[in-house]
DNA sequence: GCCGGCCTACGAAGCTCTTCGTTGACTCTA
DNA sequence: TAGAGTCAACGAAGAGCTTCGTAGGCCGGC
């Protein structure tokens, strides 16, 4: 039943995605106190876009307490790589590569950033996992 | 008048916009002929879309004969650019570092890419534009 | 000069996304 | 045990996206 493909979150879910991965499993009032310090976002909403969300299965649902408890259903890694994959093939071809030198020619990288790129890129070349 | 920022196209429109990168300037015709060979297009929709991407400044449109050509207003590059910073700000913390290191990890890379984005690093870290 | 075909314009319908007000239930406490 | 506070559920409204049917103008061929 679980679907095989998530569906892509939209912009507002993945707003609310990125409180759940950063808090950990947590209550519709955690994450609005962390929405609604950014920008005034009112309680019922983050309630009826976590009740969508778990309608997606983009989070599960824990209702033995009172206070149901949102956890993240995917990796914050595998939301973004799902996100990147889909971005590559609307508008890059396919091609992550492609992608990701435009990703790093269009914005500035700290000297840390390029040696981390490196030695990622040893890593691959070495073939090795 | 021109939008500072241009709008985010959305799958309907980036899919229009890639006939037109290709194709360069062309008629509804030209880019239905091009949409309907991959999935079934009503003529009318593509019509419309390129309507609205007008009024958005997505496109600039010749009226000068009479089937209107139309054209991108901002370059694949650009857009791919503006797409990537996007998606950064959303999902990756801003950094697009982050971004490029997770689409390198995520899917098979040729080595040829691999030596080119080796190169891009040189460049990057050459310090010139 | 009329007909058929191609073109744009218009508007509407169905869908999703986002937001929020209201309601009714539960719970703690004075 | 009554009142205040907290919670989930529901429904609805408004915006944007996507699709397409229909109408009206223009043009070439017969």
């Amino acid at each position: 039943m679980a679907d095989r493909n998530p569906p892509r979150p939209t912009d507002a879910e993945l707003a609310i995605l990125r409180v759940l991965w950063a808090l950990g499993a947590s209550t519709v009032r955690d994450v609005h106190d962390v929405l609604n310090r950014h920008a005034p976002t009112g309680y019922t909403t983050v309630l009826k876009l976590l009740q969508i969300m778990t309608e997606k299965g983009l989070v599960v649902r824990d209702e033995s307490q009172r206070a149901h408890i949102y956890e993240t259903r995917y990796s914050e890694q595998k939301t973004q790589r799902q996100l990147l994959s889909d971005l590559a093939d609307r508008a890059f071809d396919g091609s992550s590569a492609k992608l990701a030198m435009q990703a790093l020619s269009g914005r500035k990288t700290t000297p840390e950033e390029l040696n981390a790129i490196r030695d990622l890129l040893k890593r691959l070349e070495g073939g090795s996992k």
